[in-house]
RNA sequence: GCUGAAAUAGCUCAGUCGGUAGAGCACUUCACUCGUAAUGAAGGGGUCGUGGGUUCGAGUCCCAUUUUCAGCUCCA
């Protein structure tokens, strides 16, 4: 575990090494000019304008061998402190250094040297180039000036830096396991999903071992769902343009919709989200302040036009399933209910393992009047509410500006994947505007009508989301009650009748027993058959001869393990049968 | 959508200077009957993403286009 120290050290030495490239940047292209080039989780970045040019691969390749030659001539760095005037003379002509001293206080600026190369910054800085000399670029993207897409497009190159070429090495290798974790290669591999052109792209289809996993979460969660006085719905999957224009969807979100089709003087979309179903659902009859709350649930299938540069296997394509649920509640009953289902969403995570995630209470962006519904009563009573009940819980959560859904503030609980961006697993939103929209009321009991609150939720996020986390967290070794194929029985020999019977009664015997479970009786010898068993990630693999015959018993081996293990035959259902019904994460050993 | 890269058999990939398509795995058949991660042999399988162009000749060079990947932006 690197400490705060070390962390302080390395981040250093990555901001000198972004210098570096800078430098050699400037060697070959003597018109760049230098946005910012900041430290980051994974190393260092730097923003360059390079007029006409690009960045390629090739010059990735040659801003490397540059970047040697700038560490080798070994270089000291110097620190200087200049006023604001002169700050404007040095970088006189470059806008982005400009635009960046404009926001500066006099008194306060530096620039560091080194060699031919001065460059606007606070530092600190290691004393020396040559202390860079361990370094890798490692991706290159065009970006948006301040991230907005109507600015001019910038090239950033990405690069990591280590005190010692061991240390590089190393990080080299972390990535790319992390490659071999990516759920769209595990999918692959394990036969999970597929996609295909002419289906179109971002649709991924589920092969028949993606939907056991799919389905083994669909009932979990409404299982989970059900005891805590979910009621289950299943709605269309399209709606009018007008039921979304009620909503307000439709000014926010309507270029992300697929487009709109006419038929009999009707307009309908696709939906991208089931609040409005759910809301009419609640809209069917008058309710009393005594039936609420009311928790309206689905398993609800969504499709957005995500541009296309966003799509990635089934973490996030146009068409998605939501773990989904709307509850309809008064404001008394707000803090209980969120506390609810913050208790579900941990609770879930410890059946799954999940221990690495953040929480973020997601606010509204005051100043933005064109992303956000303008009631500022109702923001300030909203977000107060969420950040009290997320206090009162005791839950370690930031604050993230500029967040929150049109309509409400939200909890969202991220996670990082194998590779790419964190994203949002669960969220839980509060919401006081959706149901005023749609005039929903309950009678309260004073006799008067009054509007619910409504708070939207999603445990697993999208199902298909989730089960990419999960494949990557856990490389596709899945607990036994997800893996698509539990047990795989061998029998020694395929040509021994009784033997084979033994086989064929013990896979009964299982698949009575609900287990998901194969015989593998192909004339293959058996190290050929087990080795693809492994490969196939099967957790249980059964070998059985003679000797199990004759006894009566069953030996198996786990997943990637070497040990066998012989039991009899109901002390095997017996552990089976506790490891599914129990959902645990990993077998038990005997002692 | 934006910047860059890539696309060759079901999968993973090779294919040099432009000279007419390759391997391993998988699949089919035959032999082998085997006790814990690959038995041997033979065979089938490709309009080299698609459309144009240059050339005597294009998997290879050029243009367009589609899809994939990395990053950016976005994610109700």
């Amino acid at each position: 575990m690197v400490n705060f120290k070390e962390e302080e050290r390395l981040n250093t030495l990555n901001h000198s090494c972004a210098h570096v490239m800078a430098q050699a940047i400037k060697h070959l292209y003597p018109q760049a000019k230098f946005w910012v080039g900041p430290v980051v989780a994974e190393g260092f970045y730097y923003d360059v304008d390079l007029g006409e040019d690009v960045i390629t691969d090739e010059s990735i390749a040659a801003i490397e061998k540059e970047m040697k030659k700038v560490c080798k001539e070994g270089k000291k760095i110097y620190r200087r402190e200049i006023s604001k005037s002169e700050a404007m003379e040095l970088f006189a002509g470059d806008e982005y250094k400009l635009d960046l001293i404009e926001d500066l206080e006099d008194g306060n600026i530096t620039v560091y040297d080194q060699g031919d190369y001065t460059d606007l910054c606070r530092g600190p800085h290691v004393d020396n180039t040559k202390l860079c000399k361990n370094f890798k670029l490692v991706k290159h993207s065009g970006v948006y000036w301040k991230g907005d897409a109507n600015n001019k497009v910038l090239q950033r190159v990405y690069g990591v830096c280590f005190p010692t070429p061991e240390e590089l090495e190393e990080h080299i290798k972390l990535l790319e396991e992390a490659k071999e974790r990516d759920h769209r290669k595990i999918g692959k591999d394990m036969q999970l999903f597929m996609v295909d052109d002419l289906i179109g792209r971002g649709l991924p289809m589920f092969l028949p071992r993606g939907y056991t996993i799919w389905q083994e979460l669909e009932n979990y969660i409404k299982e989970k769902e059900r005891k805590l006085g979910y009621q289950h719905v299943m709605t269309p999957c399209v709606g009018t343009v007008n039921l979304y224009k009620t909503s307000g969807h439709w000014d926010h979100y309507k270029e992300n919709m697929f487009p709109a089709m006419e038929m009999e003087g009707e307009s309908f979309v696709l939906r991208p989200m089931n609040c409005p179903h759910h809301m009419m659902i609640y809209a069917n009859k008058m309710h009393s302040y005594k039936d609420l709350p009311i928790r309206i649930g689905e398993i609800a299938h969504d499709f957005r036009f995500e541009a296309s540069g966003t799509l990635k296997g089934i973490e996030r394509g146009r068409h998605f399933c939501q773990n989904d649920a709307h509850l309809f509640v008064t404001p008394e009953q707000i803090a209980d209910e969120v506390s609810k289902v913050v208790d579900l969403i941990f609770d879930v995570y410890k059946d799954f393992n999940i221990t690495d995630y953040r929480c973020v209470l997601s606010l509204r962006d005051p100043a933005d009047t064109k992303k956000y519904h303008q009631d500022d009563e109702m923001w300030n009573t909203a977000e107060d509410a969420l950040r009290k009940v997320l206090k009162d819980l005791h839950i370690e959560f930031t604050e993230e500006i500029g967040e929150a859904a049109f309509y409400g503030p939200k909890l969202d609980v991220n996670v990082k994947p194998a590779v790419g961006n964190e994203y949002t697993l669960s969220t839980c939103q509060l919401d006081f505007c959706l149901p005023a929209k749609f005039e929903l009321t309950y009678v309260d009991k004073d006799g008067e009508k009054k509007t619910p609150v409504v708070l939207h939720r999603a445990i697993l996020g999208s199902l298909d989301r989730f089960m990419a986390y999960i494949l990557e967290e856990t490389k596709g070794n899945l607990p036994l009650w997800l893996a698509p194929s539990q047990v795989k029985i061998l029998p020694v020999k395929n040509e021994d009748e009784e033997l084979l019977a033994y086989a064929e009664e013990i896979r009964e015997l299982l698949d009575r027993a609900g287990m998901r479970v194969e015989l593998d009786a192909r004339s293959e010898k058996l190290s050929y058959r087990l080795r693809e068993a492994q490969i196939q990630k099967v957790p249980y693999i059964l070998v059985l001869g003679n000797n199990e015959r004759n006894d009566r018993t069953i030996s198996y081996r786990l997943h990637g393990q070497q040990k066998t293990t012989t039991v009899s035959i109901d002390a095997f259902v017996e552990k089976l049968t506790n490891e599914i019904d129990n959902k645990l994460v990993a077998p038990v050993e005997e002692a």
